[in-house]
DNA sequence: CAGAATCCTTTACGATACTG
DNA sequence: CAGTATCGTAAAGGATTCTG
C-alpha cells in the first residue's frame, strides 16, 4: 500500500507565488486543517475526551469507517490527536485530543457559536438563490 | 451551461441518519462553509472592504481565475458576499462582504491566530510523522 | 479585466465486503 | 470492534484559451 498521507489537510503545500502574500501566510495552515468535510467536526467530536471510533461514528452520523480511519490519521499526522490501542480482543482503540489540537477547541466554538447565531441567515440565502 | 451551484459548501446537505447527532447540527453548517481551500481565504481577503477579483488574485495568489470565480459564486450563493458590476470597459467588478459575511470575520479572525501562535507546532508535527 | 468554456488530474468520500 | 481492501462516483481545483 501506498499511505498516501498528503492531500486534503494532510501535509500543507503552501503555494509558492512570487509575491508573498496570503498564499504563503500562516493562516493558510489553519484553513488547510479545516479545509475537508471530516476534520473540525472529529475535532469537535472528541471535545469530552478519549473516545473509541464506534463511539465517533455514531455521534456523528454519515461517516463511513474508511473515511474515519483516514480522517483521524491525518488529525494524528498533524499533531493534533492520538490513538491509543489496547491489546485485548475484542480490540479496543481509542483517539484523544493532544494538548494542540485542543488548543484549536476555541476557535471551532467560535465557528459553532456563529452557527447558532446566523445558520438561518445563510439557509434563507441559499433558497433565496434557489428560487428566485 | 448548467450553473451546479451544489457540492462543497455550496448547498448544506445534512447527512440524515436514523439518530439525530453532529450529523445535522447547526454547527455542520458553518463546519461546511469552510470545508474547501478558498471559501475562508476569500471571505479573509475581503475583510478590508470591496475588491475587485483581479487585486484578490494577487493578494492571495495560487488560485486560477475560474477558481476564484466558482468560490465567489458559491459565497454569494451562500449570501456571504455580494457582486457588483459596472457597466465600463475595460469590465469593472467589485467584490464585497455583506453584513452576514463580515460576522463570520470574527471565527475566522480566530484560526489566524490560532495558526499565528501553534502553527510551529502542526508543521514540527508533520516533520516528526514524516522522517520517524 | 472579468470570466466563460474546455480539458484534465487528483482525491475526497461513500458503499461494501473482508480480516484478525 | 477496529481497520483494511476495492471499487466507484462526484467534484475540486489547476492550466489554458477565448471573448466582450
Amino acid at each position: 500500500m501506498d499511505r498516501t498521507v498528503g492531500g486534503s489537510s494532510g501535509t500543507i503545500r503552501y503555494v509558492t507565488s512570487d509575491q508573498p502574500q496570503l498564499a504563503d501566510c500562516r493562516a493558510r495552515l489553519a484553513f488547510d486543517l479545516l479545509a475537508n468535510t471530516w476534520n473540525a467536526v472529529l475535532i469537535w467530536a472528541l471535545r469530552h475526551g478519549p473516545c473509541r471510533p464506534g463511539e465517533l461514528r455514531g455521534r456523528i452520523g454519515g461517516i463511513s469507517p474508511k473515511v474515519l480511519t483516514e480522517t483521524l490519521r491525518r488529525l494524528e499526522f498533524n499533531g493534533l490527536v492520538t490513538r491509543r490501542a489496547y491489546v485485548e480482543s475484542p480490540p479496543r482503540v481509542e483517539y484523544e485530543l493532544t494538548p494542540l489540537g485542543a488548543t484549536l477547541l476555541g476557535p471551532i466554538d467560535a465557528f459553532g457559536a456563529w452557527a447558532f447565531e446566523h445558520g438561518d441567515e445563510v439557509m434563507a440565502a441559499q433558497e433565496e438563490h434557489e428560487a428566485p
